[in-house]
DNA sequence: TAAAGTTATTAAACCGGTTTAAAGAATCGG
DNA sequence: CCGATTCTTTAAACCGGTTTAATAACTTTA
């Protein structure tokens, strides 16, 4: 610890020949103290190099000067997801140009998500928090938003109060039916996520509805609900060619199941877009890399992350916030494995 | 703030009639309070639902609790390789353990690099530093080091008493070279990061060194210095087409350059593997997700990440560290874009 | 020139904990 | 039964800033 051993605010006043209050005051641009008095001690400031430590600045503000992004997940998960890098990516763009830090707070394990929230809420180590949305059935959301912290929630909710930044999760999937509909596909396979959670449910309403706009009976075992994930995706694939299901295209819920999927077909010849249009949701990168390149829904992430982070900023300043409820709408984007044939 | 106004340990003090001081001894299970006044302090604890105030426990202990990743790049880049989202999953999972908070510093914009290091180094909100590799010219490198923080250095650094955790970048790159060569090629392309990086000069040495090897002449016009991501990887490609340079096979610096290359190869009708076949580094999920799959150069990331965290947190505690340069082993997967054709 | 009004500076309180040193109470040994 | 020990408890200092209220110094005004 050379240099920067710990230069106080004492040690300036004593050398500057003043008191701590002033050096204070003068640093802070108070009018009150003298020009010829702020320029010595700024002098003094520069010549010991002193920076006020924060945590005594904190300890008397009261304002930590940060956020907490809170995931109920492992941090495997939330980093497996591609999704959440550009979420974070637009929170940070935001937080740094208004000096904020960003605290992730994952749980150790699936079984204690309540951890993720405790490290927070009790710690108070953040001004606010975004919270991930979680499963409709978690608990913990009502506590946070009890415990009067400054909150967004990122995904739809009931509750008319609560700040949140949702998508069209019912509209892009409607988008996406339909298209496949468009393409004269008429028995169209959905991978839900888990239906716990309000994105996978309104994606699922949202195919319904458009197999239903369509004349097209829905079928429930044309439903196959699995996790998210990349392998989910395999799994369901391989399920649906193993029971012979009768299908002619696959709705995802989101790109990594479609991948997922993908990759089983290719595997076992199902031949994408000729025999199978596959459409997926999200728009993450890999699938404009994947072969044949993923059509599927895109969500603007970066700007939902932008947003919420704004919006939690505009609280935290004291602000009225114009919108409680932000929206970002959704955009298909055709590609390849649903390609006219 | 409903319920948590404020609860002190004087409050707790008051309610419990004893003084702060025991209540804080109760809570830090000190053996020289009364095992009945400990109990007797619990129960108005819980009663109150005290939480202590973790602020008041920084000013005065000193330490932050939290450690500092620093990456001198903006969040965009950060965030647009899948290379660091591992790196925090293996970071955080150890920090978890220790109950730590990760902060993430980055950069506003390309040119005010020194900003991700001034965050952390003035404010001192961290008790210690995680330091992505960076430019060898970075002249901050240094800064952070003689600030004193406790620091751990992700990559080779020349000064033998830092903490490093380092891949074997030129072990791995010779790998990658010597499979091309065994699979008779001999015009193997590199395209290399930007040379200011160790990293990148490293995998340049060890595919010059398999080179030599073998016996083939190392030709610089076979070496093009991109800068690690994926549109960059693409114009590599591209320009390698345009100037009809010959060569059989591409080493790619890392895997997004090798899967920009790939697309631009499959666009212009170069069969991957039968023409030219193509290695990668890293071993991000996408390399197996492509098609052809991409042969690679495994690098365990995620275990990066839990050392440096590992090994910042035994010098946090005062222990001696065993290992000041750690180093991880690279392994080639073969995948369809280098198959035997 | 004294009273009133300005301006500049600072002592002291405060934020919410932890820790030290000292005091007070209880127990022990001779 | 008294001095020495041991066990508990607490007052007070401390961490490093900010802010308030009071004081001091300097100008005006009458």
């Amino acid at each position: 610890m050379k240099e920067n051993r710990k230069v106080t605010i004492r040690d300036v006043a004593k050398l500057a020949g003043v008191s701590p209050a002033t050096v204070s005051l003068a640093l802070g641009g108070d009018a009150r103290v003298n020009e010829k008095t702020r320029i010595h001690v700024l002098e003094t400031v520069e010549k010991l190099q002193y920076t006020p430590n924060e945590i005594g600045r904190i300890m008397r503000s009261q304002k930590i000067g940060a956020i907490a992004f809170i995931i109920p997940n492992t941090s495997q998960h939330v980093f497996s997801h591609p999704y959440f890098a550009q979420l974070l990516e637009g929170m940070t763009e935001v937080l740094n140009r208004y000096s904020y830090n960003l605290l992730l707070s994952t749980t150790p394990s699936e079984a204690e998500e309540a951890v993720a929230y405790d490290k927070i809420l009790r710690n108070r180590r953040a001004d606010g928090i975004i919270l991930s949305s979680a499963s409709i059935n978690d608990r913990n959301l009502l506590r946070v938003v009890e415990s009067g912290f400054p909150v967004v929630y990122l995904g739809r909710w009931l509750h008319p109060d609560v700040l949140t930044v949702e998508r069209d999760d019912f509209g892009g999937a409607y988008q996406a039916t339909e298209h496949l509909i468009r393409l004269g596909r008429k028995r169209i396979v959905h991978i839900s996520g888990p239906l716990d959670h309000q994105e996978a449910l309104d994606r699922l309403e949202g195919y319904k509805k458009a197999l239903n706009d369509n004349e097209i009976l829905f079928k429930s075992n044309l439903v196959i609900e699995k996790d998210f994930s990349r392998a989910a995706g395999y799994e369901a694939g391989l399920q649906l060619l193993r029971e012979k299901r009768e299908f002619d295209a696959v709705f995802a819920g989101n790109d990594l199941m479609a991948i997922g999927v993908l990759k089983v077909f290719k595997e076992q010849g199902v031949k994408v877009p000729q025999d199978v249009s596959i459409v997926g949701f999200d728009d993450i990168e890999m699938a404009s890399v994947v072969s044949p390149m993923l059509t599927t829904v895109h969500q603007p992430m970066k700007q939902i992350g932008v947003l919420a982070a704004e919006k939690l900023m505009a609280v935290l300043n004291g602000q009225e916030v114009a919108e409680v409820q932000s929206k970002v709408t959704t955009e298909l984007v055709i590609r390849e494995s649903s390609e006219i044939n």
